[in-house]
DNA sequence: CATGAATGAGCCTTCATTCAT
DNA sequence: TATGAATGAAGGCTCATTCAT
């Protein structure tokens, strides 16, 4: 997975910015420091990570962080806020296009799904929140309103135009789309999980995702032949 | 999910039981802190689970862990080992018996996976460990070995027989008893990472299940009117 | 030094007893505490060492010291007044012996000396107790005003008597007592310190002792070349 | 023993020096943690003394320590290490003199020792360094290789010195450096035993280690009528 | 008498957080 | 803004001591 290092640096360089060059450095620091701390958080979790770990990764000392966040719980709320969320945008632009089949719309929502989160730092902050929602419930709601809940929505809808134009079968929604959902989630925990330790076979996420899609897309349709 | 709240008896409490109630505490003892850690584990996490509210859970004092464990780290590694391994037996007999088609075994595989452990406190372990695994690599290692592997070869034996029957469809093995898995263990993770907190619809694990073993067999089989 | 290792327990055995073997092995229990203790205190000192530590070198259990000692600066104190203190009736005999020279007794007080204590388990309670004077002023009192003061007034009664007979010389009495006693002690500390953890060479007491009584009867002889 | 209390200026109140008080502290801090390390130790023994205690008597809390020492044990090994073993090198320039006779000699080395250690807070490390030796065997084993080792070896050059020039009698070497050294470890470690309680009288220094060198430069001699 | 399970005070150590510079 | 020395609350763990058996 070559582009899970690369994909998520892109597109925070301001070459054209006339303030000089100290000043752009201050206002990249916040940005800086949830990076580090997601690669800090990933690798250690909330608790065994230290603050002073995620300072290092972005190149300040101890106090800095507290420059911009108030303390560690802001930073992890932080990490949820300004760098996960965004990111369910996404779906919006894919329901928007017009004359897509709901099973086209379902691969493409899935591939989207791994390329914007999944095939990037970012996944592994469901694994962290996941670790911690009991901890902080209020970001876990958060996180639960504005990540999982539109996220469900859109496959839900899928599934509904889908069951509406016959191409797919009618199936419980709620459990569908957890059901449905589950194996993207559970493939990002993978990844941060036991493929680090070299535990296990490694798993190809493309080859995963296609074999999903085929499962999915066969136990959906009214025409599994054609599927 | 009734049954969630009732699987796991603690026998802390035998008032009738005409053994002196001190001299018996000595052999429930281990038992009763790994149940307590479960608890705690489950509610806080590792990191953030206090010994001294395990030993309470438990019924006893801070020193009291330590006379049974060497130290927290143990307890987990304990509750991996005493509580969760001994559970992947059921799957053996599940193989043992004859003349079932692999439908049938796979529907029996995952509702047996959800009554040993999904429907129990246990069920807290897999997400435990799975926030943990960095941090306790050799833990992981053997969650992984004796845990997870076993498991994904059982499910790959069921694959091949339905694939040497001709009841299922061929599917490449490796990503798809992952992909087959991960709504399962999602489901335990969920119901001790949301619902606890009232975060989110609540998840009928039946209607799940079924909608999860609908969604699979059509997607394996070779003739999906059927499935 | 093979006198070591036997020397303590002997003349502790009580074969004509009459009263049964179990209610002797009563009696015997301080006893066997006592210097069970002596030997863990020896390896460890005083805060290192844990009271089931010494309970098990004695064959008894955790509860037990506890029935004849009230604590654990109780068993270190017992260790001094019991175990100690007698040792210096030796020297009374030593002194009233008639006719001996003082050359003679002072050599007869150092071998005493050696063999009575420093060749014996006991070796280890000046260490003991030097390091933890501070920590137990009273048994440190104890210590000095019922072993040391009575030693020294031993030497110091030697010295006087060599001096008036002309033998020695006249040397300020109180500093002379502690410059020939502390060799001895400090043999005695040099083996329960560097010699049980093989640094240094060994040192070897009877060519110590025969060396140190060279040279301090050379030093107050005022015919040293007799000497 | 008027320079006992003097000889180690901890330095730790400058009013009137004009750089900031804040900074300063970083570069002092190790030293003011040693020295009240070394009061406490020498107070109380390594495992009575509390970390908190060694904090509070260098004017810092808890923490501080563990900003400069990995734990409890580095900080007695650092002792040693950085008060200590320095204080050896005073013996090299007293060989390196010439024309002085081996009494000379042994006189000024006993002299040097007394006032580069044994006046000074540092006399508490040999009774430190014995009560523990056996718990902190790397520590003992420097101890011994680094201090006493090379002192012992001067001593046994004085005494060879003596015996070539016909000064002193041959004594065997090994057993006489021990029983030379002996009375001046004795002193120190009295000194920081029964001295501080008020047990037992004074031993005034000067007078001990003249009586001391009286002894032994005549037990040594070869013409002890004029030592 | 003896046991050993249990207690709980106490200490070492960590680390989020502060603040003087 | 940034630093990093210092703080001090908090928690893991030990072990002297107790007491029900």
């Amino acid at each position: 997975m070559p582009a899970f290092t690369l994909a998520f640096r892109s597109g925070r360089r301001m070459h054209n910015c006339p303030i000089k060059r100290w000043s752009r450095r201050k206002a990249a620091r916040p940005q800086e420091i949830l990076e580090a701390a997601l690669d800090v958080f990933a690798e250690r979790g909330y608790a065994a990570a230290k603050i002073e770990d995620i300072a290092r990764h972005a190149g300040v000392t101890r106090g800095t962080p507290y420059l911009y966040f108030k303390n560690k719980e802001e930073i992890f709320a932080a990490l949820i806020r300004e760098l996960l969320l965004p990111k369910i945008a996404f779906g919006e632009s894919l329901m928007a296009e017009p004359g897509l089949g709901a099973g086209e719309r379902l691969r493409r929502l899935v591939r989207a799904w791994w390329s914007e989160v999944g095939a990037t730092r970012l996944s592994a902050l469901p694994k962290l929140m996941i670790a911690e929602a009991r901890n902080f419930p209020e970001v876990a709601q958060l996180y639960h309103d504005e990540f999982i809940a539109p996220g469900q929505a859109l496959l839900q809808r899928i599934l509904e135009e889908g069951a509406a134009s016959g191409e797919f079968r009618a199936v419980p929604a709620d459990p569908a789309v957890h059901v449905i959902s589950a194996p993207i989630v559970m493939l990002m925990i993978w990844q941060h999980t036991f493929m680090p330790c070299c535990i296990g076979h490694e798993v190809d996420p493309e080859l995963y995702l296609d074999t999903l899609l085929d499962l999915l897309l066969r136990g959906l349709s009214t025409h599994p032949a054609s599927a």
